[in-house]
DNA sequence: AATAATAAGTGTCAAATATACACTTAATAA
DNA sequence: TTATTAAGTGTATATTTGACACTTATTATT
């Protein structure tokens, strides 16, 4: 009834978070600066957050610790998306030096298994960082070249997003609370890289029930100030199909 | 640049493999007969076709290897779809008879990558089997209590399957490469559980441009003989979004 | 040879949904 | 007072969906 070798050299979770802030969607990177024997300078390489499993650790719950340490927030939308194992893709010399900072055996083939997190980036509270490593948000059309296979990683979770963005009502997990119905627009927009009709897409998101308007408005604003909305995360997590392009009678758009 | 311990051990992969044949949807399991040592009989047990990740494979590969092994077929439609990593997925004492006789390391904790395959059972030769190992089609409503987390991961990957039939067109894979639009609207009810509209079924697969149609017709039934269809296989990955519920123009359904 | 049985194949109409599109309003800034 | 900005709103057309019943081609039965 009892597990003796450990897996923890050899298995590991990488968390692809996304946020959304002026704009534009974020990554969040960890930003290390790893002496480089040649240059003895430091050269400044970017990975995504993640850690070995620990061996009481389920794969779900070391995401969450991995997204709970970099962020101090829990109950994040945390999904696990698919899982890399190559057998080289940790193996490549470029990356030698930033294993050595962090791992204890860093000869050690290592799969990972890829989680990707939304999150409202406004409730990050970012840890100072030390010199050595820091916290930073990216936009996602400048991340830079990232450790191991972490941008192949990277781009199979904006995939995976873009994907689910349409299909499931987690786009509001990117924005706060309370949201204007044109950062809503514009987070979709962003996400999909399209433009959407202001119109259409108004009507949708009333019509399937996942939004609630409040009384409440902007104040301050220069122009006529948009009225805020909430998520119903009970309502949309109670009807699943009634969503987007789900019929509005629940039934699917595929086949009568 | 070279990766010395290895991951063998800790690192599986399993598939679930899924077939139709005689209007049912069926998996592929494997049966062994493991000695009791309080019986002094065989036990009969059932579970998900998987090996651990040999140190020179990707995941992949790994799967693929498992896939082919069973069923001496290649270039089968096989998709990673979760990982499962609970500390105690195979600690269980139940299971214990079986791990020792497939593994060198019983008490190892492993995590396994789990892959749903579709294939055309037809194709398919069972491998003879020998007393204590067997392969077997068992239909999906009489799957048996299986080792490990086995029925998870099963469950997993019918509601997998459930989704992305309807998202993509992978249902062929499940059919010969001639079918009845028949034979097509019977997996689809089957893997979606409800009726379907004959009229409206043909018309919107027609539509969709993913079938053609052949001259050849059905010999030797008691009825008006059915005309084949072949799947576009092709047309149908170069126009990813030209079917099913997203727009005939190849736009989403989702905003305009 | 005639009849029964079976599954294939076909068309239309009404309802729902998607798409395209432009002006008015409320606030601050100049 | 005027300009600027983004919010907010309605309608008409095209497309898609969903509901629905009879004819046809074949073999089996009598």
């Amino acid at each position: 009834m009892s597990i003796t070798p450990s897996l923890n050299p050899h298995v590991s979770t990488d968390c692809v978070i996304f946020g959304f802030s002026q704009e534009t969607l974020r990554l969040l990177l960890i930003r290390r600066n790893i002496p480089n024997r040649l240059t003895e300078l430091n050269d400044i390489l970017y990975a995504l957050p993640g850690d070995l499993v620990k061996d009481d650790e389920n794969l779900d719950t070391s995401a969450n610790r991995v997204l709970a340490e970099l962020t101090g927030l829990k109950g994040i939308y945390l999904t696990q998306f698919q899982t890399f194992g190559d057998p080289l893709r940790i193996a490549k010399t470029k990356d030698r030096a930033w294993l050595e900072s962090v791992r204890q055996d860093p000869d050690a083939r290592v799969i990972t298994v890829a989680y990707m997190a939304l999150i409202d980036s406004h409730k990050v509270n970012l840890q100072p960082g030390s010199f050595s490593e820091e916290t930073v948000w990216v936009p996602i059309h400048e991340v830079p070249e990232l450790a191991f296979d972490h941008n192949e990683i990277y781009e199979q979770a904006l995939a995976a997003l873009k994907e689910r963005v349409q299909m499931q009502p987690i786009g509001f997990e990117l924005l706060p609370e309370k949201f204007t119905m044109g950062q809503l627009q514009s987070l979709y927009e962003t996400i999909l890289e399209r433009d959407l009709d202001k119109r259409n897409f108004r009507r949708k998101m009333i019509n399937s029930g996942v939004i609630s308007p409040l009384t409440e408005k902007q104040i301050g604003v220069s122009n006529k100030p948009a009225r805020y909305y909430v998520y119903n995360r009970e309502f949309a997590q109670s009807n699943p199909s009634s969503i987007f392009n789900l019929r509005m009678d629940g039934s699917f758009t595929l086949f009568n």
